[in-house]
DNA sequence: AAAATATTGTGAAAAAAATATCAATAAATC
DNA sequence: GATTTATTGATATTTTTTTCACAATATTTT
């Protein structure tokens, strides 16, 4: 069986463009309407599908309830995550705070950092020393973390993530980490997209050039 | 000549990581080296140079500093380019004070919001009313704009912003936007990028699945 | 100066991903 | 209830992307 990290991408985008179809109303969707909400072909979500054994109804398309659970299982157990910041700054106290992780099922339960001027202790969620993030992932049994250090710390930072345990880490320092061993590493670089973004933009101002949408990457 | 977004994103990549090397005091670089930095094979470094007729020294490697301004000049005319955020929220605020742009030559010269308590006129980098959006970026000629409003408003906001003249958007918003005639857009979802890490993360626990690593997606 | 070595550059091969096609069939219409 | 229509599901095709392989050639060593 095919599958991808690519694919499994698509399946999270699906799930979540699922979801909120059906906050609005939805209770049956067809492969393009999907396609459409998600930015693919209708031939790609059922492709997906068919690569996941999912299946709808011919002429009847798929009802949201049941493609929601069925992507879930997939994906993950439906369970809620929880999920620790290393590095409170700008970027990663911004995510700290962010709601939209909630829908997915991921609780950020606490932040980290080296600057005791950040320190909130008592806070909701907690920002805490670096010295406490070892004892309080392995307690917590936390497997996935965000890195949003400034990028000369990137590296050092995220090899005390993984000697603590850490399994998955979201990248958001400009530098590209790799993952060794079986530690996850998915890296987002503000920079770079930008600057890409930047280029199609001049690149169609001179020649109508049709940039495919795409993205993370 | 085949050059589509990834290899023009992987080009980004290669001059971030090759402004990193120089920085740390590499004169020259091979293949290899570029292609650790920058989360690629070799092969794929020396093919990607061979797309855009940049070469090196066989044997040699590459000068560093012939490297950067060669992708530099592909890559966009190596002049400042202004942009502005749209929603001033939790993330658009973050990114409003992001200090990694500047060293891509990025200059974020506005945020814009619909809530007056965010309004600040006077500030660095000016909160402005989301109405005085289309007269702001139409007399400073501005393309380029983040797009960091909440889920529900985004495809509204998005309208507004390519009324205005806009030709890239940077989308935080976790719906996928799609870019219409000559507006590229790229999407950048935070939800689906961890939910996903959560994925692999649970996948790796159950059967050592060694998940290449690959992002934006 | 000759020989050995490491690295580029590129065309070919392989692999992966996306798209198109179409029979099967459920729903809608007549 | 027969006919039409629209949509799935799966296979085949095409396109795209990556990797391989190796000749060409600088650099280094002997």
């Amino acid at each position: 069986m095919v599958m991808n990290r690519k694919c499994i991408l698509r399946l999270s985008r699906y799930k979540n463009a699922l979801k909120r179809l059906r906050a609005m109303g939805f209770v049956k969707v067809f492969s393009g309407n999907l396609a459409e909400a998600a930015g693919v072909t209708s031939s790609q979500v059922r492709k997906d599908f068919s690569l996941f054994g999912i299946t709808g109804n011919r002429r009847g398309g798929y009802k949201v309830d049941e493609l929601v659970s069925s992507i879930g299982n997939i994906l993950g157990k439906n369970e809620t995550q929880k999920v620790v910041i290393i590095g409170v700054g700008n970027i990663g106290n911004a995510l700290l705070h962010y709601k939209g992780f909630e829908m997915g099922g991921i609780h950020i339960v606490a932040g980290f950092d080296i600057d005791p001027a950040r320190y909130q202790r008592h806070a909701e969620i907690p920002i805490l020393p670096l010295e406490e993030f070892r004892p309080f992932v392995e307690s917590q049994g936390i497997k996935v973390a965000i890195l949003s250090v400034p990028d000369v710390a990137a590296h050092h930072v995220s090899e005390i993530m993984i000697a603590a345990g850490i399994k998955g880490i979201l990248n958001f320092a400009p530098i590209q980490l790799r993952g060794a061993g079986n530690v996850v590493i998915s890296n987002i670089n503000l920079e770079v997209e930008l600057e890409n973004l930047v280029y199609f933009v001049n690149a169609s101002k001179e020649k109508t050039l049709a940039a495919d949408d795409e993205d993370d990457a």
